[in-house]
DNA sequence: CCACATAATACTGTATCCATAATTATGGAA
DNA sequence: TTCCATAATTATGGATACAGTATTATGTGG
C-alpha cells in the first residue's frame, strides 16, 4: 500500500474503522472479520490488529480471546450511566470556560454559535450537527484542562454508538437551539454558575429526547 | 514463552510493563526499546508492540511515529488538571455509593476501614496504602456506575506515573486517617450531600500535600 | 579546528508464515 | 430421527523476515 501520511498506517486504519462504526455501517454486535477487512483495505492483518486493539481500549470494539473482535453493544444502562456523567463533566467545562475566556475566546464561540443559528434557520440538519458538535468541544477546550477534554471525548465515542444518540437531536432541534442561546448568554455574562447548570441541564435534556425514541423502538442498542 | 493463562499475551505483556512503569523502573521520559524488551521476555515483537498500543491509549507512554515509544512525563499542569477532576468524580461516587449502598455493602466497606484504622495503628505503611486504594475502589463500585468507575481509574493509572504520588501518602498518613473517619461516618449517617463535599476535599487535601514535596524537588516528572 | 555532507547502522513499521484452538459439519450409533 | 463424537476447516495469536526511514558517526573540505 502507498504510504503518504507521516501517520502510522495502524491508526488510519482506527479512525477509518471508527468512522464507519460511527455510521453505523458495522452496527454493535457484530464479528468483524480481520482476513476480510485486510484484503478490503489492502494490507496485512498486523496493522488492522493493532487498530483493534486501539478501538478495543476506547471501548468501540471488544476482543474476546480466541473468539475474536465484535463491535460494543451499548445497553439502556450504559446510557443512563454516561449522560448523568458527561453532563457533570461539561457543566464543569463551561465554568471553567467562563472563568478562563478572554474575549477573543468568546467572539470565536458567538461565530460557531451563529453557524448553529443560521443551519437551523435553513433546516440543514447536517450543518446544525456540525456546528453543534464543535461548540462543545470549543467550550471543552476553553476550559483548559486538557484531561478534561480528553475523558469527555472518550465517553462521547461510546455514546456514538448508538444509533438514536444522533437521530434524537433532529426531533428536537429547536428545543436544542434554545439551550445553546441560553448557554451562549451565560456565558457571555460571565456567569459561571448558571453556564454550568444550563449546560448540565442541556445534556440531561438530550438524554430524555433519546428515551422518548427508546419507548418507540425497543432495541436497547439503538 | 509458556502460556498458561487462557488471556492474551499482549495483556499479559501490557500488565507487565504497566507495573513496571508504576513502580518506576521505567520513569517517565525513557525510551522503551522493543527488540530489547522482547528478547527480555523471551517473546516476539508482534504482542509487545500490541501491548504498547494498549498502554499508549492509556496515556501511560507514547508512541511518536518512526520515533519509537516513550513513558509519559506527567507535568505539574497535569497534576493541577486532574486532582480537581478526580476530586469531583470521587465526590460523586461517595454520594452515588450513599444512595445506593445497602447494610450488607456498609458492613463490607467498614471493614476495609478498619483495616486502613489497623494500618495505621501499627505504622503498616504498604498495608495502609493498600487498603486506602481499596476503600476508594469499593465507594466507585457502590457508585454503581461502570462509565464513572472506568473513567476514575483511567485518570488514576496516570496519576501513578508521578512518583510523589506514592510517597506524598506518608507523610499525611494521620491526616488521611482522619478525613477517612469522616467520610466514613458520613457514608454511615446516610448523608450524601456531605460524603461528597468531604470526599472531594479529601483528594484536593492529596493534592496539597503532592505540591509540598514539589517545592522541595523541582522535577515536575516527580 | 569546525562544519557539513554522506554513508552506515539500527530501529520502526509492515508483510508473510506457521501453529494452535475453536467451531462446524458429517457420520455413526442409540 | 436425534444426539454425540470425531475430524476437518477456518480464524486467531505469535514469530520471523523484510523494507524504509531516521539518527549517528565518520570523513572531507573550508
Amino acid at each position: 500500500m502507498t504510504r503518504i501520511a507521516p501517520t502510522a498506517l495502524y491508526q488510519e486504519v482506527a479512525e477509518r474503522l471508527r468512522q464507519r462504526i460511527f455510521a453505523h455501517e458495522l452496527t454493535p454486535g457484530t464479528w468483524i472479520d480481520e482476513q476480510k477487512l485486510a484484503e478490503q483495505y489492502g494490507i496485512s492483518r498486523t496493522p488492522l490488529r493493532e487498530a483493534l486493539k486501539v478501538l478495543a481500549s476506547e471501548g468501540l470494539v471488544e476482543l474476546k480471546p480466541r473468539r475474536g473482535c465484535y463491535v460494543t453493544e451499548i445497553s439502556r444502562q450504559d446510557l443512563d450511566d454516561i449522560f448523568p456523567l458527561m453532563a457533570m463533566l461539561e457543566g464543569r467545562c463551561a465554568a471553567e470556560a467562563v472563568k478562563r475566556a478572554r474575549s477573543a475566546d468568546m467572539n470565536s464561540l458567538k461565530h460557531i454559535h451563529e453557524r448553529l443559528e443560521s443551519a437551523a434557520r435553513d433546516g440543514r440538519i447536517d450543518a446544525f450537527f456540525e456546528a453543534n458538535q464543535e461548540f462543545h468541544k470549543r467550550i471543552q477546550e476553553l476550559s483548559g484542562n486538557r484531561w478534561l477534554l480528553s475523558v469527555i471525548q472518550d465517553l462521547r465515542k461510546v455514546l456514538k454508538l448508538s444509533r438514536l444518540h444522533s437521530l434524537s437531536l433532529e426531533g428536537r432541534l429547536q428545543q436544542s437551539l434554545d439551550e445553546h442561546r441560553l448557554i451562549m448568554a451565560a456565558l457571555d455574562s460571565g456567569d459561571a454558575a448558571k453556564a454550568e447548570k444550563l449546560m448540565h441541564d442541556h445534556l440531561l435534556s438530550g438524554r430524555e429526547a433519546l428515551a422518548k425514541i427508546e419507548t418507540a423502538s425497543p432495541k436497547a442498542s439503538d
